[in-house]
This record gives C-alpha cells, structure tokens and sequence, in this order.
DNA sequence: TGACCGCAAAAGATATCATCTTTAGGATCG
DNA sequence: CGATCCTAAAGATGATATCTTTTGCGGTCA
C-alpha cells in the first residue's frame, strides 16, 4: 500500500529534522546557552512526534555537545555553556578513521603553537605568566616522575595558548594534544626532560620580553623537536 | 524481565557504556572503517539490551561520525571511512556556544593557511599546481558573479591545503572556513575581487617556484587582510 | 538544620506497525 | 533463448504506544 505521491516526500527523517530545528535556532541566536528546550514529553508534544523520535533527537544533540539532559523534577534538555573535550574527541574520531599519524599532527601543531606563542607575547597579562610560572615550578618538581611531568609539560602549552587569549588556538590545541600525546613519554628520559624545561623557560622569558616574533620561531622550533622524536620513536618501535 | 541485583550497579546509562566499548574497540585498532557492527536487534541481543537501548547508542555514535547506518536488506551499522563536515560542525557548535568571533577565527586561520601555503610550495606535485590553476581560471571567469567567486575562492584556499599533503590541515581549514565566511559576502565588490585574484595568482607562483618562506608570509598577509576587511565590516554592521 | 518522602523526569523494556531497500524470481519482449 | 524490466518478499530501520524502573530535585516535617 503506497502513500499518496504528494504526502510521500519526507525522507529526513523525522528525528534529523528536530535537530535541524534546534541547530538552525542555535546559529541563528535564537536559542543561547543555558536555555531551556523541554522534556522529553514536551518536545515530543510541540513538535508533534513521539518521545522516541524526541529521544533520539535528543541522543544526537547531546552527542554534538548542544545540550545537556538532566534527569529527575526540574530536568530536561538545556542547551550546554560548550564542552571543548567533545570537539577535540571529535577531531580525534577524525584523525584515528582517516588513519593520520602524529608527525602530520605535529607539523599542524607548530603552527598553532607557534601562532599562540607569538601572541602570548604581545598580550600575556601579569596573571598569564605568573600562571605559566606556576606550571613551570611544578614541572621542576616532578623531575623524578616522567609521566606527571609530561602532563605538566602539556599544561603549560595549553597556559601558552589561553595567554594568547585566543580561545580557537585554546580549542585546536586541546584536540591536537588529545591525539598527538601518548599516554606514556616511552623515549622521554631525565635528560631530554631537562632539556624540555629549558626550551619552557626560555619560551617564558621571551614572552615576558614581548619578542613576539622570537617566542613564535623558538616554539615552532620547540615542536619541531618534539616531531623529530616522535617520528625516530616511531621508527624504532616497528617491532618491539 | 527485571536483572539481578548482583548485576544492577549500573549508573552509567547502559547506552553509554555501548558507545564507549565501541569507541574503545575504534581506538585500539579492533574496529576498522567498513567494518560491520551489526543491526539495532543484533547489537541489542549481544549487549543483552532491549533496542532502545540499542538504537540510543547508535544515535550518538552517528552523530560522533564513527558509524553510518543503513536502512533495508543488508543494512545495519557499520564503521565509517570518516566524515571531515561532522568535525567542522562540533567545532562550528563550540565556537558558537563559546561566542568567538570572525576575528579570533581568521587569526588561527592565518596560521593554519601560512603552514599550508609553505608545505605546498615544498611539496605540491605537477597535479595539484594544475588542480589550482583550474580554480584560478574559474574564479576568473566569475567575477560578474560575486557569491559564486567567493565559493571559486573558498576552494582554492582548500586545495593549497590539499597541496600541503598534511591532512590535518585540510581538515582544520574546513571547519574554520565552515565558520568564518558568512554565505554571502556582503561587502566584495568587483575591485576587491580582482585584488584578491591577483594574491591568488601570485600564490600560485610563489608555490610553483618553490619559495617556501615567501609563500607563507605571503598568505599570512592575504588572510591578514581578508581579517582587517571582516572587522571593518562587522564595525559597519553595528546597525544596518 | 537535616533527614525523609513524594513526584517529576529520564532510562529502559516490549509490542506493533510503517517505511525503505535490496534481492531474487518471474514475466515479457526482442 | 537471452536479456531486461517488474514485482513481491524479506530484512532492516523509522516511528508509535504503553508500561516499569531508576534517579534526583524540592518541599516538608521534626
């Protein structure tokens, strides 16, 4: 039994189209973080669908990290204040299916870095560098634990680029590093950590000089070092 | 049919623990793009879910690009070959959520592109020149036509990060043109065109001449200046 | 103030129908 | 006899309705 031609055209399907609605209304400011959407029930009613229609919209725009679902009284969807983790995973999904190793990562990432470096020093505040101070102390401290050192190393590029105070340059590093970092430093050793915490030290020091042009060379050479052995680590462990 | 309590802690969603095995089994190289998952009922019997449960997890993979589904006889879901447009909508979805500006958008832009124009000019082979001579000539013949030579435009700054041969960088370039260039362009005119024309011409030389340096700063000008022309324009926009 | 309880809301299950898509088989035509 | 087109069946998601279970907020009462 074939529906009627004229009615037939409806392709998207019903759930896509309410996420259509809500992304559309998002772009267009008519919805802000937040905002209120509605309950299950209700967005099933307004819209005139089912709750599992509602449901499965409402599993999609979680996922896209637009709302956020709370359960219980006073629960429902709500648009979210932005969560960058859901970005840089995505980018991640990306990267890991296009099958894209760390090297091509680690040459975007020197751009970005170097870009975030520069304008570090041209607007740091007072309160940037002493955060990057703080980073960099403690970084000294963990000498003794490479894996908390490496982690203290990434926080103190990502304090590069909030100093930049740009906050796409705080985004795409958060995504690159969520893919370009090992969980475990396997070659890093005490005497390249060293050398690591000199190359901070002097990154800081060109940025509290204001030398915007040299912080951004140094740190694209910084990463570029970083490149090197990751890509001679990659070589030596193609077997183990 | 109710479980039993020995099995009842379970406070994340049962969904979710589906999307993380699936996720987890992506990253550790279990899963490979193409690769079948199943239908909503298989998955639903080999996780002992109903398919509610299923599908819900199902959503969110989609909309995390991971899997694909497919309707009718040999349908189901399956790994995905990748989908760069979902991660240049999350980021799109975030910097929107976050309020970030043109501005700050075409800064990172600028870096982003200068590293890809240097790439190229190292590396672009016989095909990609003549892929970005063909849209040079098509721009050209679009002048009269201001939204599409914008598009002409658009696609030629995408091929020289096509010519970079670094992947990351075509991906981060389309979802930062995804938010940074509005749909039309309301303040180009022809003699803007043709300058911007011009640069594009002189890219291409400085790629095919293999100048590096002169490549990336030259881009980094040529965004740079597309950056000073959408601030002025959004300073004239205050009211309309 | 604090513990408790009620209720609202999502999470989950089950059954059923609708719709889409592929495929295989049969009818038709050359 | 063979190729092609049509059609019907089968397999899968899409959508609806209705139900139970779990969770968490908020008000109430001691």
């Amino acid at each position: 039994m074939s529906v009627h031609p004229l009615f037939a055209r409806r392709s998207p399907t019903m759930a896509s189209r309410l996420v259509s609605h809500v992304r559309n209304a998002l772009f267009e400011r008519r919805y802000r973080p937040g905002d209120f959407l509605g309950t299950e029930k209700e967005l099933a009613a307004t819209h005139g669908v089912s709750r599992i229609v509602a449901r499965d919209a409402l599993r999609t725009l979680e996922a896209m990290g637009i709302v956020e679902i709370a359960r219980g009284a006073g629960g429902g969807a709500r648009i979210t204040h932005g969560n960058p983790a859901l970005f840089a995973e995505a980018l991640a999904v990306q990267l890991e299916l296009a099958d894209i190793d760390a090297e091509e990562i680690l040459a975007a990432q020197g751009a970005v870095e170097g870009l975030a470096a520069e304008l570090a020093a041209q607007r740091a505040t007072k309160a940037d560098v002493l955060a990057l101070k703080t980073l960099l102390t403690e970084a000294e401290s963990l000498l003794h634990d490479l894996d908390a050192f490496t982690r203290a190393s990434l926080r103190f590029h990502l304090a590069i680029a909030d100093a930049s105070h740009n906050r796409v340059l705080h985004y795409q590093l958060i995504s690159l590093q969520h893919v370009s970092w090992p969980n475990r430093n396997r070659t890093l050793n005490r005497a390249v950590a060293r050398r690591i915490l000199e190359a901070h030290r002097r990154l800081l020091v060109l940025i509290e000089a204001r030398q915007p042009r040299e912080a951004r060379e140094f740190m694209e050479a910084h990463v570029g070092m970083i490149r090197e052995r990751r890509v001679a680590e990659a070589r030596g462990s193609v077997c183990c």
